[in-house]
DNA sequence: ACCGATATTAAGTTATCATTAAGTCTGTGT
DNA sequence: ACACAGACTTAATGATAACTTAATATCGGT
């Protein structure tokens, strides 16, 4: 059940980084672009069209959060995924690249074990957002217009509504943990109270006006007709 | 409470470290115990068998990455996951310490937010094979989905009910000590009478209907159908 | 029949969730 | 720049299910 394979463009001004990088992500069944400086990464880019954007943030030419900036402020590369590659350890540098809107980064010196783990990681999350129409029994859940359909009502929910509705509903009947709606609709990094879960699951049940969302007290929530 | 919390041992020279990590990786849950030096982190590690080491490399007595070779020779620590922290930018260093078999290394400074996100990604992977559907006769016990069904109802059990019954139903026939129930379903360091197990019995029993459970009287209980 | 151990029941305690309201943030239109 | 609206988060309170305990009954082996 391949799909086709993936595209990744790497970039990096030591040939042996590149070449170490490539040949792993080459066996795993990815399919790999290089550039040795910040131009020609996003040259090859933007004629690419990678799913994901390896930068080393210290590259001639153009640095690794000049590219990120300039490919972010296009439309085409808004759901591309990028990771920064950076020697460097301060933590500024780290926090910065990711408002800058990078996924990951890995510190150098890069272990390829480390690196591959983590680009899996990314791509499996990114299936998982995959925006396709959900249908269980009479209830209809557009990823595309975050509407959902009961019968005949459309309900249309907020972001985060959508997202947490979206995400139970994947796997019906399956229990998701706290930390895991934290981690798939908020995000691994980001600090909320439990407490919010509840009430966004509580404004989607008011608004379906339909109980499909099932609490197991101590455990999580499930979706269940 | 989780089934059982997930020991972590960390070794590092400077107290602050410890202390910082030691507050956040206990706020999530985590059993947290600490060493100031590689021989004192060897020897708690043998003592305590924990699921996960943190490990700073330049330590007194013993360096991170002998603890890891040291570790890593015995049988019991083959599967044990292990973290580098490391202040080193030197690439040497962290390229050995992966060869010596750590799962991943974080650099100094740390941000406690990007290692407890790190420490969790491991868990999580650890995880994958641990959920799994039991299913004796016609009996199907599903973690994933906090179901019981016999025959043809799905029965709902309370987060301790479940996680004793599928403790029990893990290996059918065999005797559990209520000291192994204890430890396992309520967790080590958590002190319950010994009636509370028998509660937890009587109401599986009642709301499965099948008398599934066997007493063993003065050793403890078996699953049985 | 007696004793130690478990079963049962009911009542007490705690943890967790639901709900509400108020506060913060963000973006949009004037 | 301003204010307004909607989305999101937090905090406080109340409700309830889950859990624990304790008291009493029952069972099984000697």
């Amino acid at each position: 059940m391949e799909t086709k394979a993936r595209k990744v463009l790497i970039a990096d001004d030591e040939p042996d980084i590149l070449e170490i990088l490539k040949y792993n992500l080459s066996n795993e069944g990815y399919e790999v672009i290089t550039a040795k400086d910040g131009d020609e990464a996003l040259e090859k880019a933007r004629r690419t069209l990678p799913d994901l954007v390896v930068l080393d943030v210290m590259m001639p030419k153009k640095t690794g959060v000049e590219v990120c900036q300039l490919l972010r402020a296009q439309p085409a590369f808004k759901e591309t995924l990028i990771i920064f590659l950076t020697a460097v350890n301060d933590e500024g540098t780290q926090i910065k690249g990711l408002e800058t809107g990078a996924d990951d980064y890995v510190s150098k010196p890069v272990s390829p074990k480390v690196f591959l783990s983590r680009v899996n990681a990314l791509f499996r999350r990114l299936n998982k957002t995959e925006a396709r129409i959900l249908t269980i029994e009479n209830m209809t859940i557009d990823p595309e217009r975050f509407i959902v359909k009961v019968g005949e009502n459309e309900i249309v929910l907020a972001k985060k509504e959508f997202e947490l509705l979206y995400l139970l509903a994947l796997k019906p009947g399956r229990v998701f943990l706290r930390n895991e709606i934290l981690n798939q609709v908020w995000g691994n990094d980001v600090i909320v109270g439990d407490r919010t879960i509840d009430v966004h699951i509580r404004k989607i049940r008011q608004k379906l006006g339909v109980d499909c969302i099932t609490t197991v007290k101590g455990v999580g929530y499930k979706f269940e007709l």
